[in-house]
RNA sequence: GCGGGUGUAGCUCAAUGGUAGAGCGCUAGUCUUCCAAACUAGUUACGAGGGUUCGAUUCCCUUCACCCGCUCCA
């Protein structure tokens, strides 16, 4: 997908990041460790303007969110609740012949017939050794097994399909009863063709044999010439360079999940992949001590749901935010920090009534009068408008800290990409220059999470809503069954997926259901969750821009732009004296710089010329710069402020516009455009 | 994890079986009245480990990282 040309533009960004001290491979000096980034100077103050935006604007700016700060190590049950420990350890296999690797229980189950192959040596020295076999020269022992071994086995000879004994041709008939007898014995079989193999093996002369199983499954009506010719390239690929192979039979199969459903090539055993990273608590490292570093912070808000609830003063529908590390071994880190094993989450949860309590109490659910933003919050909102309206938040959100609309993406997952819980999900993705990827998703996970953990924990995560109460009450008998019907069926679905037996599940639902009408629910749920990471690596690209000048000269010189907006960019305002020489120009600069850096991130050079100076600020995006010269001293020499004392030129970095502005104006200036 | 490619100053590139150069950058200084000016001085590298060899940056092996595919997701 990657296009050359924005491998490129991805390598450049890279070495900009490492250059200007944004990103650093972490670990370098030790040859680096793959999966994991550092974050340089500029990068540091990025990534927290990043974080800090998104926490006014998640939490302080709101009435309804408020913020957590959990643990990154919290009690391994959690996980098992979460799934994690289960969804996070897929199996996988992989093609022996091509090497193809597959997540075992994605495997398509196949039919057909199993032609087992026990090994394969040297054309050249099974020829010798035949010739050996008729008498002289082989060691006793050696030819004592082959003669168990030619008892219990045919094997295929190279290139044909003809089947082959010591001492005769099998004709088509015999070899397949000869298969079947054989499989029927197949353990004492392998064995032996094992022993001599491995003889053949040790005596030098005789040359090479490969030793391992392998086996390929041939849907009906394909003929068994293409089984061999997959076992000869199988043993090809481990070093037999004229193979003859070994066969040992054929086994009907029905619905088999070990081959490969492209060429019906064996696969490796299932070996499980897990992706939390597994440590111990306490100074002994047993089983009973295993942790996990998080996976995602989402978790440690429902688990501290009750206390947050009961603490904040918050009512249904409210949010929790938390940003912070999350922990996952990824089988392939790639596309530098976009999927690192150690990142950062942002991540809201934000918990509603479920449908039928909002029904209850305002009459009827309002549904989407259409795409865009449905304005502010009203209290018949069911699940669909609060989820689109989060996707519309976050999407206000990356517009303002300068990801236009136009490069992001909006995916609605289809309903069979969906886990099981989630009733929706939509993904932002923006385009970076190796693909469209997420940035962030917005799911509508419905009670899922706060129920597994009421189920395993056993504490109730259910809240008693006043209002809920009353107003069912009111409602005529009719509503109130219809009511209590709907939400016992979703507390049924969701009780028997779970694996409760379904009588047991009934009468919980039916608890439920009754709880319901007394006020009791488990929250539903929206969570938008955001990797600060790829967001960054996002505004970099966003950013990165290259600008191509002629000077005076005719020589021609590319520089970099990183077109930041103004309230994510590392340094803010960089102020700079024109010239170095003349103290009352540096002593001004020096003093301005330290008036400004009180309140936002300001830098201060005085080295080079003033054009170098201009370009090394483009290059980190810092957005405006501040020069003292000498009319600050003696006055503006013309136009509208001329003869204006105590001013500045201020240089926007996108065009190189300059402006003039008394000093006294700059901060609120400024304050104006980086907040 | 598998397959293919890459690995020499901060960056972009050279050269070589006899321990490495350039340009740009960076630091300091001189000079300089607005977009990478000039001059002077300084600065820094053969990814790591092992082997072959009198001697390895160069040849061989192993390993690590990065890039491209398979796979995964915030």
């Amino acid at each position: 997908m990657a296009e050359p040309k924005e491998n490129v533009l991805m390598e450049k960004i890279t070495s900009l990041c490492k250059r200007r001290g944004f990103i650093f491979q972490s670990s370098e000096i030790y040859g680096g460790i793959q999966g994991f980034w550092d974050y340089g100077p500029l990068g540091a103050e990025l990534k927290r303007n990043v974080k800090e935006l998104w926490w006014s604007t998640m939490t302080r700016m709101r009435d309804d969110v408020v913020g957590l700060e959990a643990t990154i190590i919290m009690h391994p049950a959690i996980w098992r609740a979460s799934g994690h420990v289960d969804t996070f350890s897929d199996p996988m296999c992989d093609c022996l012949l091509t090497k193809k690797r597959f997540r075992a229980d994605q495997v398509e189950p196949q039919s057909g017939r199993a032609f087992h192959y026990v090994g394969a040596c040297e054309a050249t020295s099974l020829t010798e050794f035949l010739a050996k076999l008729d008498g002289e020269n082989l060691p006793a022992e050696l030819k004592l097994n082959f003669a168990e071994l030619f008892q219990a086995f045919s094997y295929q000879e190279r290139g044909t399909s003809r089947w082959i004994s010591h001492d005769r041709q099998f004709s088509p008939s015999e070899r397949a009863s000869f298969a079947f007898e054989t499989l029927a014995n197949r353990e004492a079989c392998t064995e032996n063709i094992k022993r001599v193999l491995a003889q053949l093996n040790a005596q030098k002369a005789l040359g090479k044999a490969c030793l391992d199983n392998y086996a390929v499954l041939l849907p009906k009506g394909k003929p068994t010439e293409s089984a061999l010719a997959s076992a000869r390239q199988f043993y090809l690929s481990r070093g037999i360079t004229d193979p003859v192979v070994f066969f040992l039979g054929v086994e009907p199969l029905e619905s088999t999940t070990r081959f490969n459903p492209e060429n019906g090539s064996l696969l490796t055993p299932p070996v499980p992949f897990n992706l939390m990273f597994k440590t111990y608590v306490g100074p002994t490292a047993t089983e009973a001590d295993v942790a996990y570093l998080r996976p995602e912070t989402a978790q440690a808000i429902f688990a501290q749901f009750k206390n947050v609830h009961e603490t904040s003063r918050q009512k249904v529908p409210f949010g929790v935010a938390q940003m912070g590390k999350a922990f996952r071994n990824e089988v392939t880190p790639r596309n530098y920090t976009f999927r690192s094993r150690e990142f950062e989450q942002m991540e809201l949860e934000f918990f509603i009534k479920p449908d039928e309590a909002v029904e209850a109490v305002t009459g009827a659910v309002a549904t989407p009068a259409g795409k865009g933003h449905p304005g502010e919050p009203q209290s018949n909102w069911g699940w669909q408008l609060w989820h689109q309206y989060w996707v519309e938040e976050r999407i206000r959100f990356y517009e303002g800290i300068g990801l236009p609309r136009t490069t992001l993406e909006e995916y609605w997952q289809k309903p069979e990409e969906l886990a099981h819980y989630a009733r929706a999900c939509v993904d932002i993705l923006f385009k970076f220059p190796f693909g469209t990827q997420e940035l962030e998703g917005i799911a509508a996970r419905s009670d899922f999470d706060l129920s597994q953990h009421e189920r395993c924990s056993g504490k109730s995560m259910g809240i008693f809503d006043e209002e809920l109460r009353t107003a069912f009450g009111k409602l005529p008998p009719e509503k109130q069954t219809e009511l209590k019907d709907r939400y016992y069926q979703a507390r049924l679905k969701y009780l028997t997926k779970s694996g409760i037996p379904v009588a047991e599940a009934g009468a919980a639902a039916q608890e439920d259901a009754d709880g319901l009408a007394k006020g009791q629910y488990i929250p539903h749920v929206i969570e938008p969750s955001a990797g600060v990471d790829r967001l960054i690596l996002a505004l970099l690209a966003n950013a990165f821009s290259e600008v191509t000048e002629t000077d005076a000269k005719g020589k021609s010189e590319t520089r970099v732009v990183l077109k930041f907006h103004p309230r994510v960019a590392p340094i803010k305002v960089a102020v700079l004296p024109l010239l170095k020489n003349k103290p009352e120009l540096a002593a001004k600069a020096r003093a301005i710089f330290e008036s400004l850096r009180v309140h936002m991130m300001a830098f201060h050079d005085e080295s080079g010329s003033i054009g170098r100076r201009y370009a090394r600020q483009d290059e980190v995006g810092t957005p405006f710069c501040v020069t003292v010269d000498f009319e600050t001293f003696e006055g503006v020499k013309d136009g509208p402020q001329a003869g204006q004392k105590d001013t500045v030129t201020l240089r926007h970095r996108d065009d190189g516009r300059q402006e003039r502005l008394p000093i006294s104006e700059l901060l609120p200036w400024l304050m104006a455009r980086v907040k």
